[in-house]
DNA sequence: TCCTTCACG
DNA sequence: ACGTACGTGAAGGAA
């Protein structure tokens, strides 16, 4: 085996975290992005190459020897951002901490170091990875010197290698002619000038067929296009230099001792103390190597069977398995993609996963039954899946019983370990099986789209057997081995309850909501996009006459130089990147300007028909309804969320949006109940605080809005105006969202002080709510997240920020998210009751909406009055509280009329 | 792809 | 002094 030595270029690469990171501060305030997007990428690299040697390069801020005599070009660069610069020192630091070497040079670039280091040590017989975000590095590919470029997309990094022959394949040329491709094109972010009007396509060209620049300097006279051949004939001298510039010096005078690079312990005591300075807990956990008994050596046992006999004999296993030890846990996984599937996978044991391929004998129809039949066997909750809900179409048996959208299968056998890892930290973006790994196994692995890419599963069904079989595998391993992890972990934060009991029967809940769908009235959809269509038209040219031209209304760049410069109106002050056109500025505008009125008109149409009436419309399915979906693992305060569509914001606070509610309507023989809670989480914020005040002030059933001005303005409770009832309003809504005066200045246009006392006014009239709210923000100041009621956990690390914006934001959320999470965990339990009482019962009438606070039923007309009553004594009693849930429940035969 | 705007709770 | 209300998703424009 060759060694193999791993070359960091050191500025490439945190500038490229510090761009690719999003700001973080620690206790000190001091910004640590950069050092956190470096370590990241570093760990990837050494996780998966594990070199025998790792150096990293950093220019000096001198002028270089290279570009000494031009440092004019090098000096028109952008100077660091302070917040980059501060992180620089900290990094060698850093560095020097994990024992790993750093070459700098005065007088020399990084490139240049690690050119002559590459080429040298890979004389020397070792694999030599250049990790740079930089492509002037292609030039150094050669068989054992690799360019790797970290890319991070969409918080995914992935890599782009580059051998010889990749730089061949992508540029046409070798990695020493692209250093004459680029003396012909320039780079501007490197100041080389190049030919100007020579491009990548006509470089590339070129170089091909001369193969360097002096060879066309001799053929200037046949260069073709024309245009090149002017350039270049024109800027021989600029080429030159271009090429000068461009070339990696791989031969300075360095004093580089490879043996002093070897990589000894990263971990040591010093690199810990930094990593809990910086507040890298992802990190830190490297240092205690607490051995969880999972491995990358499960790779070894990753096999595709295809043999009949071997999918029947895997099948047996992981029976056999489930019923002989009722702790185990199997896991599973499977490759589903609009509605087909092409295999599956089950990991047995730590010694056996196996992926399964849809082909041949082994059907689709014939796994489904065999799943059925496993999860039947399976006494307990057993079979480990990473997103359940996306794969419980597998497990509907019975395919002619296709009326009943209704699982029939037992709900206790599954653990969606997607769900127990967003429990345990709701704010990551995704939770698929590579962050599981990292986060609960200690595990780096490749995620799909480091496998696969934009591949579709169709295609890699086809091409890539063996990629497939290894993502599945890997999917369903980390179902399994993750699992004992994730419990434990529930276990300590007291979220077994919310687990079991919440999360998982509601992933049931919700799969049979998508499978259900809303009937949409699609003629009545498209005659009201009709209609929009007409007045949008209407409204249109009267804004063109009115602004003396046309223009893109929609455009709020253009519409900002139509209204405040061209016809000068006032205060377009609110800018950032041009002038802000908001709703609420435009509105202060409209009395005055006929024509800004008309275009918040045109906003709202434009809004309703491409959102709505269009686009809902594209949603509809043969059957006439709309099956959206809805995601359990995206919000950080516990709501569920719903896409493709939403129909969580179908309109209702506006005359002409809410008549699209008109055109949900509910299947013939049927109407809808609709139900929600009435202020809900006001409710709550009584009920936790404990405030005797507002608790007797809802459990007299007053007007609460009323009662609160009245409280707030001392004004007897039938005095209160109508003006002091909204602003008291406004005041409740602030306090749930997390008070601040400017906050509620803006929403009421008063200034921040008078806002200021509408607060302290009802900090007086209500002492223990601000008691509670001063311990919400205390107990996420000490223990860095906040909690619900059911302790459904909010991470907030801004609240330690030294950033004032930060911290601020983080109180304000301390304040709101175990109230909203609190209604959250609330209505879920709530539709889970309702749920089963349905099905217990053996109703026809079904759930199929959820909006935060309101639950939409899509009943039998026999059996209206048992759901009434059934929907509204389950969402009452969902939850004990000091204070009543009252539940507002109208029947009407469109959502409209019921809402 | 990022930003702005706006629909909902 | 800082410059915001909390939580979402979709569409269209700009780059």
């Amino acid at each position: 085996m060759r060694k193999k030595l791993i070359l960091i270029d050191g500025h490439s690469i945190l500038n490229r975290a510090f761009y690719g990171v999003p700001d973080l501060t620690n206790a000190e305030g001091i910004h640590t992005n950069a050092l956190y997007g470096f370590l990241n990428i570093m760990f990837r690299f050494i996780d998966e190459e594990k070199p025998d040697y790792i150096t990293v390069a950093f220019d000096l801020s001198a002028p270089t020897f290279r570009h000494k005599e031009y440092a004019a070009y090098k000096g028109t660069r952008k100077p660091m951002a302070p917040e980059l610069k501060q992180q620089v020192p900290l990094i060698k630091e850093l560095l020097r901490a994990m024992q790993i070497t750093i070459v700098e040079k005065e007088g020399y670039e990084a490139d240049d170091l690690l050119g002559t280091i590459a080429k040298k040590t890979a004389a020397k017989g070792l694999d030599v990875s250049v990790i740079s975000g930089d492509r002037d590095l292609l030039q150094l590919a050669e068989e054992h010197i690799k360019i790797r470029i970290p890319k991070t997309k969409k918080g995914v990094t992935e890599v782009e290698d580059y051998l010889p022959a990749d730089v061949e394949t992508l540029y046409g040329v070798t990695p020493l002619e692209f250093i004459d491709m680029k003396a012909l094109m320039g780079d501007t972010s490197d100041n080389i000038p190049g030919a100007p009007g020579v491009g990548p396509k006509t470089a590339s060209a070129l170089i091909t067929q001369y193969h360097n620049i002096e060879t066309i300097f001799e053929h200037l006279d046949e260069l073709k296009p024309p245009k090149a051949k002017k350039s270049i004939s024109e800027n021989v001298e600029q080429v030159k230099l271009s090429k000068f510039l461009a070339t990696i010096d791989i031969d300075v005078p360095v004093d580089y001792d490879l043996e002093n690079a070897a990589v000894g312990g990263y971990y040591t005591p010093e690199a810990y103390e930094l990593f809990k300075r910086f507040n890298f807990k992802s990190f830190l956990k490297r240092f205690n190597q607490e051995d969880t008994g999972i491995t990358l050596e499960a790779d070894r046992y990753f096999t595709c069977v295809t043999e009949f006999s071997e999918v029947e004999e895997l099948f047996a296993q992981a029976q056999n398995k489930v019923r002989t030890d009722k702790n185990a846990v199997i896991g599973f996984a499977a490759a589903v993609e609009k509605g087909i599937l092409y295999g599956i996978s089950l990991a047995v044991s730590p010694e056996k996963t196996a992926y399964i391929p849809v082909s041949g004998f082994v059907t689709q129809e014939y796994l489904t039954d065999k799943l059925s039949e496993l999860v039947q066997q399976c006494p307990s909750r057993q079979i480990a899946v990473m997103a359940l809900k996306e794969k419980l179409d597998l497990f509907r048996n019975c395919p002619g019983d296709s009326k009943d959208t209704r699982l029939k299968v037992s709900q206790d056998k599954f653990i969606d370990t997607a769900i127990a890892a967003y429990l345990l930290n709701p704010t990551n973006q995704e939770y698929t099986y590579d962050t599981i790994a990292k986060d609960f196994c200690g595990l780096t692995l490749n995620s799909r789209a480091e496998l696969l890419g934009k591949t579709t599963l169709a295609e890699a069904a086809d091409t890539q057997q063996e990629t497939l079989c290894r993502l599945l595998c890997m999917e369903s391993y980390i179902a399994m081995a993750a699992w004992k992890p994730l419990y434990k972990a529930l276990e300590e934060e007291n979220m077994r309850s919310l687990f079991f009991d919440i999360e998982m029967p509601l992933v049931f809940v919700l799969y049979e909501m998508q499978a259900e769908g809303i009937r949409v009235d699609s003629a009545a959809l498209k005659e009201y996009g009709t209609m929009l269509g007409e007045k949008i038209a209407v409204l249109e040219q009267e804004i063109y006459a009115d602004a003396g031209e046309t223009f893109n209304i929609n455009s709020p760049k253009q519409l900002g130089v139509i209204l405040f410069e061209k016809m000068g109106m006032p205060n377009g002050k609110k800018t950032k990147s041009g002038y802000s056109t908001a709703a609420d500025i435009l509105e202060k505008l409209a009395p005055e300007y006929p024509v800004v009125q008309k275009i918040l008109d045109y906003r709202q149409m434009t809004k309703l028909k491409s959102t709505y009436a269009d686009g809902l419309a594209g949603y509809i399915q043969e059957d006439g309804r709309i099956h959206g979906t809805f995601n359990q693992t995206i919000t950080a305060t516990g709501r569920i969320s719903s896409t493709e569509p939403n129909l969580q914001n179908i309109p209702i606070r506006m005359e002409l949006g809410k008549k699209i509610r008109q055109v949900f309507i509910p299947r013939d023989g049927y109407v809808f109940l609709d139900a929600d809670y009435s202020q809900i989480e006001l409710r709550i914020l009584a009920h936790m605080s404990g405030d005797e005040k507002l608790i007797e002030a809802y459990n007299s059933a007053q007007d609460i809005h009323r009662t609160t001005a009245s409280q707030v303005f001392h004004v007897p409770f039938d005095e209160v105006t109508p003006e002091q009832r909204r602003n008291a309003k406004a005041v409740n809504f602030g306090i749930v969202y997390g008070i601040s005066s400017f906050g509620l200045s803006q929403d009421l246009s008063i200034s921040k002080k008078q806002a200021a006392e509408y607060i302290e006014k009802y900090f007086e009239a209500y002492p223990g709510i601000k008691v509670y709210i001063d311990e919400l923000v205390a107990f996420a100041k000490e223990h860095g997240y906040s909690l619900t009621m059911f302790n459904r956990r909010r991470p907030i690390p801004e609240i330690k920020s030294s950033n004032f914006m930060q911290r601020s934001f983080g109180e304000r959320v301390a304040m709101n998210a175990p109230i909203q999470g609190t209604a959250a965990d609330i209505i879920k339990l709530a539709m889970i009751e309702v749920y089963n009482r349905l099905k217990e019962r053996g109703l026809k009438s079904r759930l199929i909406l959820q909006v935060h606070d309101e639950l939409l039923v899509e009943a039998h007309q026999d059996e209206v009055e048992e759901v009434k009553q059934l929907m509204t004594d389950a969402m009452k009693n969902a939850a004990k509280l000091a204070v009543v849930l009252e539940v507002d429940l109208k029947e009407g035969k469109n959502w409209l009329e019921a809402h």
